[in-house]
DNA sequence: CTTTAGCACTCGATACCTTTGAGTGCTAAG
DNA sequence: CTTAGCACTCAAAGGTATCGAGTGCTAAAG
């Protein structure tokens, strides 16, 4: 059944109130606004409505109206207007993100930053990757007598290294030997195909450096490995004790305390079949310790099977409009970054990202 | 002067008492402990002195009496009993480092969580590394008909990488010539010395690869700077909110935002001349926002130029004996890590740090 | 039929007051 | 020097009255 033009605007109107003064709303303060044209009593009437339709609700007998999870559900899919970013925000955005930043995890952590400012909320960056991973190529570098630098690149084109030290002197040829050895049988498998009979088969054909082949299983396993994880950064905790909901520093704590454990590790697994902005807003949530808490989560894309995610963790009342517009515009941000990654090069002054799926929403 | 027997036992009964229940201690209490041998009365003779002498302070009149800055000072300086860690405790915090780890900074983010568990406050890991750091050797690897894998062996053995594309072809004896100039020119000289002059000098000798020449400086002038850097994680800052002197959530908010912002950036430069155990007390501390709030940072050594702290953040109350103990034994234990490279190895059962200085306090 | 003004009612929030009790300092006796 | 006793202080806890925002309902007006 679809609401009125009136019950829409009501009900807009309640919830943009109610996120911006986090109280309850009362019939009075909806019908002063601007454009609102009828009587409290009128407005009494249609809150009346919405509530036994579902999308408000009465703390208590003499207070005023808050949004349900449904009220706010429909709110997001519907009707909240979109907020076009000024352009001091995205010269800001697009400056912040600017500074090319070598490593992968280190650049999350700025952006979980950046993103938590941007937002005014707690904000959450994650990047992973599905497992499957091989190793491409082995090289071996000498560098003096006993030490070796070895150079892995893996499929995802990722670059890692270790530097060993070798009991014996190895020569150059004995280091060609070992990684032509390597490179014949130790290349496109993943972390499970790592057997000892692999092992031992190397090390018999490995010559005078075989001793290092362990070390380098041992390595490239554990690399492999680390390859199919997550990775997650939080940044501006703090931010969420500004909120009056957190006032209350049982539930500050309760959420804060999530972030540590991980509790959200399973959001990769939430968010795999969606696209751009997906809301989870209140109770049954990733975590069940965010009751009254919302999460907003846009994906984007790295490359190289790596996966980005960035979000904010707030209240449920919090300014949804405001908040996808930013995670979207700096999700679309990134993607282009990383799509160009030798020179990195700033998404030009269109403000909005047009080319995203509209959000989504799960509730309960 | 020195305090007399009887009053140092009052004191430090005093201190003990207020460390647990975090709350102002009256002279029934003191009384009451199981080896305190006089009545209240006289407690509270001995307290008014102690408060005279401004080691206690009384929040008001009928209120009983907390220590004061100078109060805690003594106490960490002399009275505390040192805290042995049961054998459970040494396992525990063993068994949770022993996992080797291949990233530093990894690490370090893990240590902290370690540390955060083991105390149940917000604890931070810091590294920080002098600068004047260089690079020691160039490698060039081929892959494919484009790619370029750039190695570097810094002066601190850490060895780094990248992977570029180079528009045109180049062939193996390209990448040797390059390599061969850089080694010859770019070895040996820190970030501030990649000039522009020096940059064309290598330019023009290099050959076919030369358009690699600015990307290479551009990488090795960041890295190099990036070594300089203090490079800190915190963990558990829900814990503070546990505690009963921050439950008022504006107090939570100015320490965990302290956090958030560099205002502990300058801890690396406050440790700098100290050793072993540091604990900063109250106000006028490292950063002006933790009043009532106190610090406990432990140095250790990393070896390479690197240089190695993990503290504790927490009320000037906190529990400094427990604290120290817990901190001393994880810096050890890492010390020892850190020195025997290739095969990290359990310190063994000894349960306490006997080989570090002895804590030193700063107050004011 | 819709809108609006009026009004009695509800109930959390606030302010004010009282009570309670832990803790103190002082005095005087042991 | 130590201790029991006692009057005094003052924050914390609890109880009561008041206030007012907001409601639902009714009846009149459009």
């Amino acid at each position: 059944m679809e609401l009125s033009e009136r019950k829409k605007k009501v009900l807009r109107s309640v919830v943009d109130l109610y996120i911006r003064t986090a109280e309850p709303v009362g019939s009075k303060a909806v019908c002063e606004l601007p454009d609102m044209k009828f009587s409290s009593a009128t407005i009494r009437n249609e809150m009346a409505a919405l509530t036994e339709l579902g999308y408000l609700e009465q703390p208590h007998t003499s207070a005023g109206r808050i949004p349900s999870a449904a009220g706010y559900r429909l709110y997001v899919d519907e009707l909240m207007a979109d907020h076009r970013l000024s352009l001091e925000e995205t010269k800001s955005i697009n400056s912040a993100i600017e500074d090319k930043m070598q490593r992968l995890d280190r650049m999350m952590e700025k952006v979980a930053k950046l993103v938590s400012q941007a937002t005014d909320l707690p904000a959450i960056s994650v990047t992973s990757r599905q497992s499957g991973t091989t190793v491409k190529r082995y090289d071996l570098i000498q560098t003096g007598p006993t030490g070796v630098i070895l150079v892995m690149m893996l499929s995802t084109d990722e670059v890692v290294n270790k530097l060993m030290r070798l009991p014996v002197d190895a020569t150059d040829t004995d280091l060609k030997l070992l990684s032509a050895v390597l490179n014949a049988a130790m290349t496109g498998i993943g972390a499970e195909g790592f057997t000892s009979e692999l092992l031992e088969k190397v090390m018999s054909s490995a010559g005078a450096a075989a001793m290092l082949v362990p070390v380098i299983v041992d390595f490239a396993t554990e690399t492999l490995r680390r390859q199919g994880h997550t990775d997650m950064a939080i940044a501006g905790q703090a931010r969420l004790l500004g909120l009056p909901e957190y006032r209350d520093v049982d539930k500050a704590q309760k959420v804060l305390t999530s972030f540590d454990s991980d509790a959200l590790s399973n959001l990769p697994a939430v968010m795999q079949n969606e696209n751009g902005t997906k809301v989870l807003v209140g109770p049954e949530n990733v975590a069940q310790e965010l009751k009254d808490t919302s999460v907003v989560m846009t994906k984007f894309d790295i490359g190289d099977g790596l996966q980005g995610m960035i979000g904010v963790v707030g209240p449920t009342r919090m300014d949804y409009a405001k908040v996808t517009a930013r995670l979207s515009y700096f999700a679309e941000s990134l993607s282009k970054i990383f799509n160009k990654p030798e020179q990195p090069q700033l998404p030009d002054g269109d403000p909005v990202g047009e080319g995203l799926d509209p959000p989504s929403i799960q509730e309960n």
